[in-house]
DNA sequence: TGTACATCAGTGAACGCGCGTTCACTGATGTAC
DNA sequence: TGTACATCAGTGAACGCGCGTTCACTGATGTAC
């Protein structure tokens, strides 16, 4: 009989299936945040979220969101990490699947499944990255800054780059980093499941990673005419 | 008499020395437009702009911002047309400047000076271009996307580019904007007159721009063996 | 296993604030004669 | 040039609304015995 009265009231106080507080805890966290990615994903900027219209999509009272965040900021810089974790992700997948040959055709492919997969989190990135919160304005292009650098690690073990100097590897990254950015931009313009556009994208994404990797052979000589002299 | 009454009125009436109502008019018109620009280069995005903290900048009483604007969103079209106003007048100095050897580093050159002396337009298109109000967002990438097709106009002059695909240019432009927007965003986050930084975020736009071109002479055989078979 | 108490995620009322928008207005400039 | 009237940029009071944050609370879960 005890157990009865507890395990009704346990599934009539939310309607759901979590048994320790730990887990409902753990499931208002994460409403929260889907719900804010929801609404950036909707065209919203983070700085038009508000509390209340959070919370009201995540089903609490607005005064529940205190239990897991101080503020909407701090909402924010963990949603910079959640997206952050998903972009070194494909990264990693990236580095695995890389047969020589197809690299670039096979890097695009990773990068369109990502997005699709994980729009939310490529559409917070893009938008939180130029947005007016100086904040997480700053930790979004920090977080590029390591990405790129990561990239650039992955960069150096290639035969054709093997002496080219840090510096110039970060650059490379950079460039490539910046196609990829504008490419998810692009995408992110497009109506979700419209797949000639995306085609059309990731046709164009290929051909100017293909463009700037057809410098590469050449870089060395002409870095050394245009900044050594005659030396 | 009369005339010492109407000219002490008139001075007295803003403490301005615009003498026609038409005048005046366009004064508030233009410091409406400037508060709402300084705000965002101050760090905010435009949908935390409000109509009352851009009137009280200005100067005047909310309710004088309908004798200009009929929205917020009113205002901030006519703030994309004036920073791509901005945007063309540079294509238009790049291409009177262009003395083929010195080209790259000379088009680094105008885009500086002008980030420099225009930061605000610049702050405007990147920041707006990204961010959540959708009728902007679309304004601003429609923009650049025609900013991208003067481009590969231009370029299509080149005596290597004659034989390119208009499709092709296209992607060059592309690229050529995508560093252009990268570089751009890179300065922004960077403190007003920081002549290093500024220099060093030159020279990457600059290893850049050199790298892709790098690869143009040889972008031709390159497509044909990928896209074409061996036909 | 059963009981008594502690913890704490979520509640609901209340607050003061800045917002966009309405409205009737004021008074200097512009214009017709 | 002088006068009488029209125009219209800017004013100021008022409104209802959603916001973030405070506070005391409730009641289910967790724990010590």
């Amino acid at each position: 009989m005890a157990v009865n009265r507890r395990t009704r009231a346990r599934s009539q106080s939310h309607g759901r299936s979590h048994r320790t507080q730990a887990e409902r805890r753990q499931h208002t966290r994460q409403a929260l945040l889907d719900a804010a990615l929801l609404q950036i994903e909707a065209g919203e900027s983070f700085d038009s979220l508000s509390l209340r219209s959070v919370t009201r999509a995540a089903g609490v009272v607005p005064t529940a969101f205190y239990r897991h965040f101080a503020s909407m900021d701090e909402l924010g810089l963990t949603l910079v990490e959640e997206s952050f974790r998903t972009l070194r992700r494909m990264l990693r997948d990236a580095r695995e699947g890389l047969a020589p040959e197809h690299i670039i055709k096979r890097s695009v492919e990773v990068l369109m499944t990502h997005v699709r997969e994980h729009r939310q989190h490529f559409v917070f990135v893009v938008r939180v990255g130029y947005t007016g919160n100086t904040v997480l304005r700053h930790a979004v292009r920090n977080e590029v800054r390591l990405f790129t650098s990561e990239l650039a690690t992955d960069l150096a073990r290639f035969p054709v780059l093997r002496e080219w100097t840090t510096d110039d590897l970060q650059m490379l990254a950079g460039l490539l980093v910046n196609t990829m950015i504008a490419t998810v931009g692009a995408m992110l313009d497009v109506p979700v499941a419209a797949p000639e556009a995306e085609a059309e994208i990731a046709r164009t994404a290929e051909k100017q990673l293909r463009l700037t990797m057809l410098g590469v052979p050449r870089w060395r000589s002409a870095t050394d005419a245009g900044t050594r002299g005659s030396g």
